[in-house]
DNA sequence: CTATAACTCTCAA
DNA sequence: CTAACGTTGAGAGTTATAG
């Protein structure tokens, strides 16, 4: 196997780059739903110290001295960027891998030689010039290697102008540079697994390659295991050109406003099954479990916090918005207690079924508004989401999340555009 | 005892 | 003036429970 990973270069804030270049050369960050965090920083604001997840407030005085730039997620303009980037890497190779929003695998099994790293480069060169995004490329013998190599290719090392191919280096050369790389900075390697291969003194990328795969099953999980057979070349994760059936649907945020009242609480969660059951409905999948909570923040640790949580089957499943908010809305009323200020609601569909393959009930078959259903989501599709929406999830909305920073819809709204100065 | 369900922990982007 | 810290999804391993 022979297998690229092309890895767009901060990749939210270089989509917003895109659209406006007075962004270039400065420090720029992308936050978290909510304002909260920092989720995407450029190289200057990596430069001046800015990690990743650093809460905003926290970083404010350091955002005026430096002229830091922060902007609110903006997931329709980086969701359609990550479209067209796909596309385009489409055309390189025979096998696609859509991994996550800003990166993807790609099969080039039919290359070899010098010729890999010349699509690399035609790859970087391609997208740069089409989209305007920079991405790098690792390229290596397995998808584990390939995510090493990339990482190469972004931190510039190994004399790789943003293309990196381990398929030509020494084995060598390799050692000597998986010897520079943590533990920590291999696909599947989190904090804690690095600190417990740190315990048995494995530190370095190039240790942990270098260890026993059969040891390491055992004493900590098959997972190391794995990856210490893909560090070595042998391919244990496939490329999985289709994705495997969606097992849950998950919508939560947190709220812009402390909420102590049950009617914001409902309107949030009707508003997050609204949400949640068109999710289900375009992937044509019904839910046979549901699941709603509401909790106050766990930073604040006072013997005040609180989390609800309840988790119930329904009795057929459904993709009925106004029978899931029913539902979702008398779970809500269980859990509710006065007193907690609450910070974050959310509610997940489980037990995903194909609505086309449905086993037959012995029951009194329960309403499904499917021609409701199918209108409600062709007018929010043709004017916007939430259009046409039930009572429940309210006019106001004062919960809505902060999005104070928020850049126009470039790519997906014709009235947004009328805006950009 | 085994098989499965339920739950927790970990990881990733 | 103060307080303020994301979301979604998967998989493995452990514990509880049923038969």
């Amino acid at each position: 196997m022979t297998v690229a990973l092309v890895d767009g270069n901060n990749f939210f804030v270089s989509c917003e780059r895109v659209f406006n270049p007075r962004l270039e050369n400065r420090p720029v960050v992308v936050l978290s739903n909510n304002d909260g965090c920092a989720i995407a920083r450029s190289e200057e604001a990596k430069a001046l110290g800015v990690a990743m997840g650093t809460p905003w407030f926290q970083m404010r005085d350091l955002a005026r001295q430096h002229g830091i730039v922060a902007l609110s997620s903006n997931y329709a303009l980086y969701g359609d960027m990550s479209d067209r980037m796909m596309a385009i890497l489409a055309g390189f190779a025979p096998e696609q891998e859509v991994y996550s929003i800003d990166e993807c695998f790609l099969g080039l099994d039919g290359l070899a030689g010098s010729e890999l790293a010349d699509c690399g480069r035609r790859i970087r060169a391609c997208v740069r010039q089409w989209i305007g995004i920079p991405v790098c490329v690792g390229i290596a013998a397995t998808k584990t290697l390939a995510k090493l190599a990339n990482h190469c290719a972004k931190k510039c090392l190994a004399g790789s102008a943003g293309v990196c191919d381990f398929t030509r280096l020494p084995a060598v050369e390799l050692d000597r540079l998986l010897a520079r790389l943590p533990v920590g900075a291999v696909w599947g390697i989190g904090p804690r697994l690095a600190r417990q291969l740190g315990d048995l003194g494995l530190t370095t990328a190039a240790a942990l390659r270098a260890a026993d795969a059969t040891v390491l099953s055992r004493r900590l999980s098959v997972q190391v295991g794995r990856i210490v057979c893909e560090l070595n070349g042998i391919a244990c994760l496939a490329l999985e050109e289709v994705a495997a059936p969606q097992q849950q649907i998950i919508v939560s945020r947190s709220f812009g406003i402390p909420v102590q009242g049950l009617p914001e609480l409902e309107e949030a969660v009707a508003s997050y099954i609204a949400r949640a059951a068109e999710k289900l409905r375009r992937e044509n999948l019904r839910a046979g479990m549901l699941h709603v909570y509401a909790r106050s923040s766990p930073h604040r640790q006072d013997a005040t916090h609180y989390h609800g949580s309840l988790m119930l089957p329904l009795a057929t499943p459904s993709a009925d918005t106004l029978v899931l908010t029913r539902m979702a809305l008398d779970m809500l009323r269980r859990i509710y207690r006065r007193g907690p200020v609450y910070q974050k609601a959310g509610v997940a569909l489980l037990e995903l079924s194909d609505a086309a393959a449905s086993q037959a009930s012995l029951l009194p078959a329960a309403p499904d508004n499917a021609a409701l259903m199918q209108a409600l989501d062709h007018v929010n599709a043709r004017w916007g989401r939430g259009t046409l929406r039930s009572a429940a999830e309210g006019v106001r909305q004062p919960w809505q999340m902060k999005r104070a920073r928020l850049t126009p819809g470039y790519t997906t709204a014709w009235d947004e555009l009328l805006c950009v100065s």
